[in-house]
DNA sequence: TGTTTATTATCACATTATGACACATTATAT
DNA sequence: ATATAATGTGTCATAATGTGATAATAAACA
């Protein structure tokens, strides 16, 4: 570990918080190879922005912060669901705290309940790439269901969308048709 | 168990107590290798804290933790029962705070008492995926009672319903059709 | 009631946190 | 470029907190 900028240490401290339940001072001061002295300044630095939580002898993630997107016990905020890596659903919010849906059907869900910018990133369905969901085309009520019903998939192309539903059926729609099918109610066939 | 931080063992103190119902002194003092004073120290701040109750010999978790939807322990807002996987219905209101259902019966119930909007999701009878409650068919009154009476499944396709009904009788209605039937007063058959 | 068990109080000791200082590095102004 | 200010860093002394052992007190039990 050579040559680290503050700023960045700082960052890293964060994201390691997320993945360890909690880190001791003596361990972050060895990684980093600092003094112990220098790992309470970035903590007390980091309380203060709310970026993380100072128990003797070590951190521990911020209160309100949730299980890092991936991790395993991460839980869909709408249903309470654990978050299948298929079918992931992240949303980062204006000031950088962060949702996760378990499939698009409660990220559509949790959009309709969103207040203030926000970018939104699912897995593709077929490659498991994280896609823009607003630049993603979702099938909606084809056979396959995975999670929530009417299951819906996420695709990062738009050509793959079309051959999946010629397959499987269900319709083609972009994010605000998709939002539009999720938030309305209506009945089965 | 080696080193462990004092507050991540209350976490796991309070983690704990919510998977278990109650804990002893000694099995919290064995299981985390410390001292009994140890621990009823521990105890003294949760309970100050408001994170745990103690009582004689041991300790418990504090009267109004709700657990997390999904979990084993979560409780149906309207009757207090546990809420079985089956049949869980959560509603996530337009702040984001959750409220949770032990069916649909209570469900229905909730809805009506409900102010603003709100999402709701309801598990598929059959298959247990979350479905959308409003674009749900449900099966109301029919031979299958599982929770509360007179029993409302919920089921994510209509012809599941359909077929369902065919074996079991009740009603086949739509949110809005159960929702009558769940809060309009008559008599038994 | 006496006996047992749980809780609290107090002490000594270990560990960890904090503040003050000197010094290095980086930014800013002239 | 050079001086000056602002940050970042490590070491040390001191303060604050966590821990276990033991004794004192309170609560349950027969």
């Amino acid at each position: 570990m050579d040559e680290i900028l503050p700023e960045q240490r700082r960052a890293k401290i964060v994201e390691w918080l997320q993945e360890e339940q909690s880190l001791t001072i003596d361990q972050l001061a060895r990684h980093f190879e600092v003094s112990a002295m220098t790992i309470h300044r970035d903590l007390d630095l980091l309380v203060k922005e709310g970026r993380a939580r100072k128990v003797r002898g070590g951190a521990m993630p911020a209160a309100d912060a949730l299980p890092a997107p991936g991790s395993d016990q991460s839980q869909c905020a709408m249903c309470g669901k654990r978050v299948p890596r298929r079918t992931t659903w992240v949303v980062t919010g204006e000031n950088g705290e962060q949702q996760q849906a378990c499939c698009p059907h409660c990220g559509f869900l949790m959009h309709s309940h969103a207040t203030g910018q926000q970018s939104t990133l699912a897995a593709d369905f077929l490659y498991g790439q994280m896609v823009n969901a607003h630049q993603a085309t979702f099938v909606v009520g084809s056979e396959v269901t995975l999670c929530c019903v009417p299951g819906v998939l996420c695709f990062a192309s738009r050509s793959d969308a079309e051959r999946f539903q010629r397959g499987f059926g269900g319709k083609l729609l972009d994010f605000a048709g998709a939002m539009v099918a999720m938030t309305t109610a209506h009945h089965g066939h």
